[in-house]
DNA sequence: TATTTTCAAGCTGTATACAAATGTTACATA
DNA sequence: TATGTAACATTTGTATACAGCTTGAAAATA
């Protein structure tokens, strides 16, 4: 194990090969982002139907990649895959909602439990630009914008957990619920909304410049509270009648703690 | 919404066209369910390679569909598919093996609050008959049977839990986890875990006869509890320094290849 | 002999042709 | 006119050929 004289061409051969080469699973990763990205901001909203020729044509692959990116999409309950029809984006049902949501709170209580990493001066960085966002909001009524700020607040909060599973669980029932949400604002009091969101966000950031994680994932919990109660509100005072399509709204709502 | 004259062959000719035959899902579906048992019984043990033709031909299919599961397990984290080299099934780190079954602690209790099913005879029934199973395990090392009845005994607990997200992420963690258990069963006591194992049944079966589920979470979380206990007990026995890269199991469990 | 190079076998990744399914639309018919 | 039927366009599901990658063993070389 001692003479070592060519050291040059296997290792480079080893270590260059592929640099600026896309793999196949970060192609995947960047297409599955993409597209679960447009359903949470409602360029595809729920009921829609995504085409798989159409996504292959627009990313310059086959249907097979396309395919492999639905596929996993529909197993995380985002889209339905009809045959014969197409690809269409899920509209939960309000049943369905609810327990995502009760699931959504206990598990962020559990964030603060299992593992939670530091709270750096990244974080803080990130949490002060996504409040300098939402104060900006107040003018115009901009949903799209509203929605990327949910999605980037999201993100630095999973960002805290430790615990790789429940990481992965948080964010999968974040992107199967939030749409919900988004798809209804044109319904509520924009100012509100914006309000709430400025609010919530300063007082984590509060939370996390004192370091304390388990304040964090309190005012997110309260916050989720009044999401679901103000989703539960605007369905009971509608006096539609409900179709079978969304299950009706109990009257002993607000069981939940 | 009065007279409703003809009720006749469009309704039979939606309900009886595909009456035998197999749905592409279902197909899905079965073949899923085979190759997720396979790995948690070890039949495909950690490091192995299920080559996707091999499937294929099994399962008279071609590699497409089969690519369809196997992706899915690997969403999952069952399987590792390396280009070139094949689908490996996986081999938890300890870390990771930790994180799971924490959070299978958690969300064990969590069952209990979130809208439990009720539990009727078919349940009291179906333990009765695990109960008697684990009684028959003292006899001989039947480490598959072992395994199987630990996967039947999950189908029960699951199948009372009313949240589908809830039940889907419980699923999910539990295969993810369970193989590794089931892996050290040749290095620990046979007759301790097969009494525990008959202990822990018999617990749940008189806490479902008094139709209490929270008694029957009590028992699961204790339960997951001397599982983990065990589990690090051994690693530590043996004194190996623990690398967080795998958990590396007994010379003699390496004979596949 | 020890080391490096080459190459071939076998696997997954991709593209594509075709099969099956669905929904619409035009049309024949009572 | 209302209705059942059949053809058609469109979409997903499947099979398969081929390309790209990995690995190990044979062959070349010091």
């Amino acid at each position: 194990m001692g003479n070592v004289k060519s050291i040059d061409r296997t290792q480079i051969s080893m270590v260059t090969p592929k640099v600026g080469r896309e793999t196949s699973s970060d192609r995947h990763a960047r297409i599955y982002k993409t597209i679960r990205e447009r359903i949470s901001l409602l360029i595809y909203p729920p009921n829609s139907v995504i085409g798989e020729t159409e996504l292959a044509g627009e990313f310059n692959v086959s249907r097979t990649p396309i395919r492999s990116v639905l596929q996993r999409l529909h197993f995380e309950g985002l889209v339905e895959i009809r045959t014969g029809v197409g690809t269409v984006v899920t509209d939960i049902d309000l049943k369905t909602m609810k327990e995502v949501y009760d699931l959504r709170m206990y598990l962020t209580e559990l964030a603060a439990e299992l593992s939670p990493l530091e709270i750096n001066s990244d974080h803080i960085q990130a949490m002060e630009s996504l409040l300098d966002r939402a104060k900006q909001l107040h003018g115009s009524r901009d949903s799209l914008g509203y929605a990327r700020l949910c999605n980037d607040l999201h993100e630095v909060l999973i960002s805290l957990i430790g615990s790789i599973p429940l990481r992965e669980i948080s964010d999968n029932l974040y992107y199967r619920s939030a749409r919900i949400w988004i798809s209804m604002l044109p319904n509520l009091d924009w100012n509100q909304i914006v309000t709430d969101q400025e609010l919530e966000t300063s007082e984590m950031l509060a939370a996390m410049k004192r370091n304390d994680f388990r304040g964090v994932v309190q005012v997110r919990r309260f916050y989720l509270h009044c999401v679901l109660t103000r989703i539960s509100d605007y369905l009971k005072g509608r006096n539609d009648p409900i179709d079978s399509r969304v299950l009706s709204i109990p009257d002993h709502n607000q069981k939940y703690d």
